[in-house]
DNA sequence: GAGTCTCTTGACAGTTTCTTGACAATTTCA
DNA sequence: TGAAATTGTCAAGAAACTGTCAAGAGACTC
């Protein structure tokens, strides 16, 4: 199945290289000049991309605003092509969440290898492991060894949040504004959360494996 | 200021080729192909890197291990590179704490990048190494020589206002008042403190290497 | 709008930490 | 040297915190 590619490149003549190259290794390549039209087409008409080639020299918007844009709109990848040597360039990219970074000029070879690399990679990124959960944050469903574990949306939001900040300790004040829950809710709440949680993935709370209480602090998750 | 990078790669080319390339950047690169030598550099003599790049495929011990023997004892940010095979390589990998991953074979620019960015991104952490110890003010944990100590809140606050204080007295009215204290609390309860952070971090009363009391005074930190 | 699932909270038992008085040991100073 | 002041630590009780039950409020479904 030919996979949507969205390229942002203002050199008509590089786009249409492009356009005609990747042709062949099955993706189906709308070439925009202009960030403004693309992005209209990307986030108003929502046509189905697959993932987006962003050329950062641009007329009319600066390309690190369209990346962020977007990035903010979709969950779609963005590959980040340069001119420029700049390594800060670079940096910046993938802090605005670029999935890979092309200097120009680039091999259309090389491209095609990042397109491929890139849509695998985010094939699998809804879903990570850690220790012996699996976690889909978009599905917002969790999985211990193989088994799937029904968590309602607070505690899957809570058991996330400590999984990411693994090792770390965050207190009951931390993880309630976090999660954007009523500020006025009382402490008691998150322990009740956290004590269905660790019955959920059968930890004890006197002896966790899981998720550690940190005495006068809160609770941090240890895999 | 020039970062330290422990190298861990078993194809000397390699390594060499690494070593040359990133000392332009601002990177003095230390090469192991033997982990076990590394860690020893790293563990044992406590030479002071500053981030870890770790080859998954090496004789003697399994990548997997180095990175988890590391990570349990030094909070040090480390980037897995390997042989681009098995993606599920790579959700393990961050799954033991990998701070970044580098398929191979890459760029070695693309290695540049992934240093300055992790780097960066761990420089937030709010760490500091003070003699034996390393502290984490976000999470209030205390390591000493690489192992963990359980502090209570009080006795964490006291010892991260002494340390900030080195060398410095405290009295203990300071003590109080500084950490909101209960103004009303007898002089004899931070004397309890500091007898059991004392006996905490092994130090002795009567010829303390790290907390000393300066009669009629309060306490002091010597690092 | 009844039924079901989820969230919140008070209550209370069980833990851990904090505080303090007591007293011995040490230091200061006349 | 001896008295007063200060420090170190023990042991015990007070205070603070956590885990969980049970009940009711709230949200969602059909």
């Amino acid at each position: 199945m030919s996979k949507k590619v969205l390229l942002i490149e203002d050199d008509i003549a590089l786009q249409e290289l492009i356009i005609t190259y990747l042709e062949p290794f099955g993706f189906t390549t709308f070439g925009y000049s202009n960030p403004k039209l693309a992005l209209d087409a990307l986030l108003v008409r929502k046509e189905p991309f697959d993932i987006v080639v962003l050329d950062l020299m641009l007329p009319e918007m600066d390309g690190f605003d369209v990346a962020k844009t977007i990035k903010q709109q979709l969950d779609i990848p963005i590959i980040i092509s340069s001119a420029r040597t700049d390594l800060g360039n670079k940096i910046y990219g993938y802090d605005l969440g670029a999935d890979d970074y092309l200097d120009k000029p680039y091999e259309p070879r090389e491209l095609v290898l990042r397109l491929e690399a890139v849509l695998r990679r985010y094939g699998h990124k809804n879903t990570f492991t850690v220790s012996d959960f699996t976690i889909d944050e978009s599905n917002k469903s969790l999985t211990m060894d193989g088994y799937g574990i029904d968590l309602t949306r607070i505690e899957f939001d809570i058991f996330l949040l400590l999984v990411k900040n693994r090792g770390k300790n965050l207190s009951r004040d931390q993880i309630i504004h976090t999660l954007g829950l009523d500020e006025e809710i009382k402490h008691r709440t998150i322990d009740m959360h956290i004590s269905n949680l660790r019955q959920k993935i059968g930890d004890d709370a006197k002896e966790p494996l899981y998720i550690k209480s940190v005495w006068g602090i809160g609770y941090k998750f240890t895999g």
